[in-house]
DNA sequence: AATGAATGAGCGTTCATTCAT
DNA sequence: GATGAATGAACGCTCATTCAT
């Protein structure tokens, strides 16, 4: 819910704030229209099915159009998956910096992670299906932003360590890894069926308290 | 270690039964030297990446051939899944026989699905990665080998919530896909990076501590 | 000699017509310079050893522009078909008006079909064999215009028989069937043959002798 | 009726003959079975949408049977080809040997073309249509059979000329191939269509009768 | 900047033919 | 002779990308 709205204010305020501040012209209005035309279009058909003319279409530019504003249609996934991963770590951090204690901050990562997808199945699909699909992505797997956002999580479980709220006789990185995959794997689910309202957040729920009671020190 | 000799004899058994027994041609062998040539090269570059020919060539056979065998690419991809699917599945079933208790069997099945993988790196990265490539493979996420070891999942979870073992404000289902995802993720990670070796042993052992003490009824 | 003129004012009319018009863009001139790429080499090799990149350079385009005029291969052959056809009957239809009684029009009728063809032997070949060659257009025997054609061709004769020239003991549609039947293999024949400059229009004026006084009343 | 007997004879005639005279092996039945299964099958989906294997289903053999009794595709149609019109031909020269008079025996010789094929619809088929898919036979059109069938036709104009019951002001080759393509295009709308009972027998007599008025003296 | 017609390299698949058994 | 598994050359079509306007 709340989560939500981190992204809808940040892609207003990045494209408002262009339009006026007067720097760039309103052809960020047209990068932004591609990415969004690409979430709804690679998740409907998968990165591979997709065309880029379909894109193109469902953005209301020209085929060439995106070639202004991307290297390629690999570019299009990357820049999407860079783009978004950015806002949630933004908003994670903002978030997080609210919160005492490495648990509080590990259940609500928890819960953004989730919560930001609940209602943008879409974006979910394209998140924990199609990144998998670019062979670019694949074999830098993963992009800086994903390298950095794993590397968000393992420092939260690392300052839980450090903190002596966490068990210290497991790595923060393969506990990212996992919690990442356990994420990843919980939503692709929910976005690939029936994707009911709700579910992640019940879902986020037992996750948080299973990990939080896995990784507690005792 | 154990474990991948479940695979190795599998395999020996299942050609060699066949070749003896007479039923089926030798062609068998020809479907299994596809299947392995198809793992290398899926591994190496992707689903979407890979070229038919190349499959062919790497298997020793001549690109029609593999239309004897299988009805597409994709078919080649999805046979592939579901064959290794069920070599695990069978395994893990044999082997999770011999043991007590949930507790001592999801760590089981934590170590096996991790152990199998070890030293396969190419086998893991297929099913970790190119799993999502095939469209539809996707669509019916997934195939029904996939949701049996799912279900398989869920129902050692299911089965020590009923013994008292572990909690039960959890839904199986959610804990089979997040252990799966989590177990998924640390080998993607692994299969991609430097796979060094008793990486997923290691990781294995953590991640079963982990979610043993999550589920722990107390 | 001044039936070919007819088509050629006819495609000289309509991309003229065109370009002027306004409304199409000159696009409409590769389309009309693919159909004659496809008559040459339809005519040389047939239609199935033709192959679709031997049209496009002999159009002078890519082998992806043709689809970006017609749908497939069977199209190509389709659209010719009907588009010579349509010409044909565009010109009968003018010509025949201005000649008086069935028996007059008939002749001209006979005269023109094979008229139109001589000293355009590929034309004639790719209408008199490679009809016969794609399977959408044999299951639709034919097209609407080839249909068409013979409906004018019975209905020529049926007004004969109104009129008292010509007996009405026989079919008409049964007649039009036989008579395009032996101006096909008149111009076949011709054709594959030395394609002699004279040959047709001598056969033109035996075969008008012959069904004249076949059909006439006594 | 009786005409199509003569195939029905021919063919009993030559395997059994063959088999009782004991000179070639019961082999000649398995060309037979497969030239039978040809004309189902190139009747049904035309020459290039036939498969090899197709036939040798039907026939009941091997696919790599086919190639022991002939060359290639190719051959199998050109020698359905020659094998009936060989045998159309016998039995024309027999019938027409009992009959008196250029005009009897042109009326005759339509009955038969067209009577022989009645009944058969899948061979009318292969003859009208398939015959002009093969390549090899459109190049020499026609094969020896079909210039010596066409020949035969031209013969028994000649000679209604040489007797003075036809005018001899034109061409017996181009009659003769007139005459052919009439016959050949009744045939094929028959055959595509409805395929009537009767209908070609019909046709036979209003042809005849037109053809004779237009060939006589007067 | 924007367009969209044109490009042409690239690939999955087919199927006539071969040949070891 | 008969088989049918195997072959591999061949081709229609697609679609990401370019570029003249």
């Amino acid at each position: 819910m709340t989560e939500r709205r981190f992204i809808r204010r940040g892609e207003a305020a990045s494209s408002e704030g262009r339009a006026k501040g007067g720097g760039r012209k309103r052809t960020d209005d047209k990068r932004e229209r591609i990415l969004r035309a690409a979430v709804k279009v690679f998740a409907k058909k998968g990165f591979y099915a997709s065309r880029v003319s379909e894109i193109a279409k469902a953005a209301g530019v020209a085929d060439g159009t995106i070639y202004l504003y991307f290297d390629s249609k690999d570019d299009v996934l990357e820049s999407l998956f860079e783009d978004r991963t950015e806002r949630l770590l933004t908003a994670l951090r903002t978030e997080l910096a609210k919160h005492e204690g490495a648990s509080a901050r590990l259940r609500r990562l928890i819960e953004m992670q989730l919560g930001l997808l609940e209602g943008q199945r879409e974006l979910a699909e394209v998140i924990t299906v199609n990144l998998r699909q670019s062979t670019r992505l694949l074999r830098q797997y993963g992009s800086k932003r994903f390298v950095e956002y794993l590397e968000f999580m393992a420092s939260v479980i690392a300052d839980g360590q450090r903190s002596g709220e966490f068990r210290d006789d497991v790595s923060p990185r393969v506990m990212a890894r996992a919690l990442f995959g356990a994420l990843d794997g919980v939503t692709l689910t929910w976005a690939l069926g029936e994707a009911r309202a709700g579910g992640l957040d019940k879902a986020a729920a037992q996750l948080a308290e299973l990990w939080l009671r896995g990784l507690e020190k005792r």
